[in-house]
DNA sequence: GCAGCTATTATAACCAGGTACTAATAGTAT
DNA sequence: ATACTATTAGTACCTGGTTATAATAGCTGC
């Protein structure tokens, strides 16, 4: 019967995938050591399971890592401005993923919706430095993993002496508002900055 | 004459350093080719520089990665909590480091001071979902590079009835004052969330 | 000019953690 | 008995190094 032999087969295979999720870090020696088979057969399942050697996972860790550190000035915008009038509206899109996503309940965290908003109100702004002086904010309804949220900002006034410009904010999945916010942002033409913007 | 023969040798180390940080994937043999020495030299450079072999520094990376990947259930919060009285005030300490900051001038990003009042917020409400309705905030000035963020949070009111509650959030480097926020949380009992909190 | 020094290069043995390939063995199904 | 799968064993080879030992080149001080 197949069954009876296929199956210790199929559970070491799952063995083998959960032991190098929890620690990818392992050897083929030390899967030998746990599955109590040869080393020969750790190397088939990882064959047939297409799971890379050690020193390949390491890379392919190293690379998305370092992806991810080279990404990084790019992520000074948070999100993707599709438009963008200066000094008049601007818009983007931002796809909640998991790493932005309260575990527990699936629901974006705050910030992450903040921050394309912020983002894009500074971006609007045709100045070299533009900084997020003061903010109110809105969030009409939890933003889930998966949905693409998109901001459309609008510039409502730019007091020229004293550097203020007013920008609204509001953020879509579908047509439904997620978010609004009204951002007054400096734009600073050198001098002592006031805060972070994105 | 010393100078004259040691000299190409520090140009040749910092070019080595260079070239590896510039792209940390780089073998000794390829270092061989651009810097036209022999691959014995650039091993002798990589000790004398105290600079790990190829594989050793993609494991580090994939290890520094992973952790990262890790403990970012911890980020859940932002900051570390030093003090929590549960609906009536909280404290936490959020350094500002690398990843943090606008990399043109080294000011903190507008969302991270956010993020950390926003998590303090959700934190000092004694409820299993809290979520962040509305808030109200101003940067007072600029957060920098380096700097520890203190947020102080204080429960202002709850309202039974309508589950909110108002928390003033204020974040200070030292003993200047960063940020303040005016924070309505909604404290779901279960039902029909609005926002995602931290 | 020659010992003494550093810098560089060469050579060889060895290592981890594998891949690729061939072959033997055990069990089981038909 | 035959065919098939699963498992194990063994060997050669690979990359990207380490470690150690020795040879060579170039210059220095005296």
């Amino acid at each position: 019967m197949r069954t009876i032999e296929r199956l210790p087969k199929r559970q070491r295979h799952q063995q083998l995938s959960r032991l190098i999720e929890e620690n990818p870090f392992i050897t083929d020696r030390e899967l030998t050591r746990q599955l109590k088979v040869s080393i020969q057969t750790v190397r088939l399942d990882r064959m047939e399971l297409a799971i890379p050697e050690l020193r390949e996972r390491m890379k392919l860790m190293a690379e998305r890592s370092y992806d991810a550190v080279r990404s990084l000035p790019l992520h000074e915008v948070i999100g993707d401005i599709v438009d963008l009038q200066l000094d008049r509206s601007g818009i983007s899109i931002f796809e909640i993923r998991a790493e932005h996503v309260f575990s527990r309940t699936g629901i974006a965290r705050g910030h992450h919706v903040f921050a394309q908003a912020n983002s894009l109100a500074v971006a609007v702004i045709n100045e070299e430095i533009a900084l997020t002086a003061t903010a109110d904010i809105r969030f009409v309804r939890s933003v889930k993993l998966g949905e693409k949220c998109i901001a459309k900002a609008y510039v409502r006034s730019i007091s020229g002496e004293r550097s203020k410009a007013k920008v609204e904010v509001f953020s879509y999945v579908g047509d439904e508002m997620v978010f609004q916010g009204h951002f007054v942002i400096y734009r600073s033409t050198g001098e002592s900055a006031i805060e972070g913007g994105i």
